[in-house]
RNA sequence: CGGGGUGUGGCUCAGCUUGGCUAGAGCGCCUGGUUUGGGACCAGGAGGUCGCAGGUUCGAAUCCUGUCACCCCGACCA
């Protein structure tokens, strides 16, 4: 490829509504084109790196057995049907009629299509295990996409369906993949992604976990502690929480006047409470029919809506209190809470014998509440708060969690049995009898995973490709066209390249040499080669990688073979990142 | 869906408060010339329904009303 025929613009300025530097350096490079919300065209150097993903995910997904098929994009309402989640999955699914009036949707996540394709073939035993996977373009019509690739409507995803006999069967297969997954983003130059422990939301099943790339600019926040291995969601971690150094001592409940104190922040000041002796609701109104639901926890902790959604079986939204709820807004608490709402007590109150709470009274508190004497029994706890800073490990109780953001990647699922069972998926064991077949499920976002390596490898000129995913592997800047000895040898350099499959972009423009390596820049190709009548002189050539690690003059006749020992030396320095 | 912000040539922006001649700049693009190791310079040129619709006015990019789109925060999220 030549730069002068390349199609795209590599512009100059940063683009306007850019936040995010992966996406500034993305649309500034010609990989992307803006089309409509969330929805983006690629140009051939972003076709080139998500290809490049493509193949190596293949790899890694054959070499577990996979066998690649593919899903229609449009499938019919009634498949989704079968499954209930044409129903349970709120606007992010597309749905529409075709011309004769038939319910149709865009496919957004294929479990249904994967069921259908092998429902009839897997009704025996001997069929098992086995799984199927695509690279192909899903539809979400997200509420609020964000920050180019990141978080779009339209993008294109490997998932992958595994079908099981057993339970232990599917874990024996989780295993392998969750593997897998590792080779895949240490092979894209991204090893240091985390898997962890995760909420399985509307994919329905038990175990599940989520692979990260930790960046300050993540959508998702993950619990990691720094004495053990354990790392989790923030939705998924368990939030433990240690009452046994509360000192103050059981008092008699009394009701005080605080006018105007609604806050926790108010209310400590006034009363001159540690936080940890104050108990606060949390207000949250069911989806489906706006009923109320107060959780009360610590003062300190902040509800999870994750958690909170789990228990009640249902979708949940803050709540907007009317003015003639008996709820009041502010002084909500726990004691003589005259009302029929659902109430959740989190287990961060759980022991302590004094706390301060809404009086359930405008400008009124109580102080020296006693859950277990107040209520006449000891609640039911549970937890609903998130974890923080500092708290306590789930796996190894040290204090020693620390809250990272980061990117989702890629994502694994135990699913066991909710569509085999709901889509009528049957085989005969040995026995004779009939079995639903145990579904893992496993997906990685080809365009995120592209940008995510963007947002981990870049500097202020552009994005710095590791070699397994470059558009290009090595990038030839002739520096002067118009000086026939640099012109020849180049040209000759791009041809002798390209006959031993090294994939090579030329820039044989007659432009200035700091737009040539600006651009160069953009396209962050590993390794470059400058050709220029001053090194044609010293009759040599300059060999640099775009991270500047390596940087070193050739002889003409030797700068064919140090270019291949570099490609050699940048792939071998990924391998060896790679697990096992 | 709530809060905040922005819409002016391909890109980045000025002009709007206080309405007034033909709507501007830089980059990019085209022509010619001089240049050539980190986005050169000179000369000439093309390119704009000022998001859209209505209104006020002698006159609207500018004021008013409505509407659409996008960006950010939140909600939601496989």
């Amino acid at each position: 490829m030549k730069v002068s025929k390349l199609v795209g613009e590599r512009f100059k300025e940063k683009p306007a509504d850019c936040v995010i530097d992966s996406h500034a350096l993305m649309i500034k490079g010609g990989y992307i084109k803006y089309m409509a919300n969330g929805i983006y065209s690629l140009f051939t150097p972003g076709k080139r790196v998500t290809s490049k993903i493509e193949r190596l995910i293949r790899e890694e997904m054959d070499a577990i057995d996979g066998q690649e098929v593919m899903f229609p994009v449009v499938l019919p309402g009634s498949l989704w049907e079968e499954s209930g989640r044409f129903q349970s999955v709120a606007q992010e699914l597309v749905r529409f009629r075709d011309r004769n009036n038939s319910s149709m949707v865009l496919g957004m996540t294929h479990e249904e299509a994967a069921v259908h394709l092998v429902r009839e073939y897997a009704n025996s035993y001997s069929k098992y295990p086995f799984m199927i996977y695509q690279i192909q373009t899903k539809f979400r019509d997200e509420a609020r996409p964000r920050a180019g690739l990141l978080r779009v409507r339209e993008f294109t995803m490997k998932d992958a369906y595994s079908f099981h006999t057993s339970q232990e069967d599917l874990e024996r297969y989780y295993d392998i993949c969750y593997n897998a997954y590792h080779r895949i983003f240490a092979r894209a130059g991204v090893p240091d992604v985390v898997a962890v422990k995760s909420d399985s939301g509307m994919m329905g099943g038990s175990i599940s976990h989520e692979y990260m790339l930790l960046t300050p600019i993540g959508e998702d926040s993950i619990a990691i502690c720094g004495a053990c291995d354990y790392k989790a969601n923030m939705e998924a971690a368990d939030n433990l929480v240690d009452n046994s150094k509360n000192t103050m001592e059981m008092a008699p409940i009394e009701k005080i006047y605080t006018p105007n104190l609604s806050t926790i922040d108010d209310v400590t000041k006034a009363l001159k409470l540690p936080v940890e002796n104050t108990c606060k609701a949390v207000v949250y109104q069911k989806n489906s029919d706006d009923s109320y639901i107060v959780v009360f926890m610590r003062g300190d902790m902040e509800a999870n809506e994750t958690k909170i959604t789990n228990f009640v079986g249902g979708g949940i939204h803050p709540a907007n209190i009317e003015d003639d709820s008996v709820l009041v807004a502010g002084f909500i608490g726990p004691y003589q809470l005259n009302s029929d709402v659902t109430v959740l007590y989190d287990q961060s109150l759980k022991g302590i014998r004094y706390m301060s709470c809404g009086a359930n009274e405008r400008d009124y508190h109580y102080v020296g509440l006693n859950l277990a004497r107040d209520l006449g029994q000891e609640p039911e706890y549970h937890d609903f708060t998130k974890i923080r800073d500092g708290g306590i490990c789930p796996k190894c109780g040290k204090p020693m969690i620390k809250v990272h953001r980061g990117i989702e990647v890629g994502n694994i699922f135990q699913l066991g049995t909710k569509y085999t069972k709901s889509m009528n998926m049957k085989y005969i064991d040995q026995n004779n009898e009939e079995q639903y077949p145990i579904m893992g499920c496993y997906g990685i976002g080809v365009g995120r995973l592209a940008a995510s390596v963007c947002e981990a490898h870049h500097d202020e000129y552009g994005p710095i490709w590791p070699i397994t995913i470059a558009p290009w592997e090595v990038h030839i800047c002739c520096l002067r066209v118009d000086d026939a000895e640099c012109k020849e040898y180049a040209d000759n350099l791009y041809q002798s390249l390209q006959r031993k499959q090294v994939e090579v972009i030329y820039d044989d423009r007659d432009v200035r040499p700091g737009a040539m390596f600006s651009d160069a820049d953009l396209l962050g190709v590993p390794v470059r080669v400058v050709v220029s009548p001053r090194n044609m002189k010293e009759n040599h050539v300059e060999i640099v990688t775009r991270d500047k690690r390596y940087k070193f003059m050739a002889e003409k006749e030797q700068a064919e073979e140090k270019i291949l020992e570099l490609i050699q030396t940048l792939k071998q320095e990924i391998l060896e990142k790679v697990p096992q």
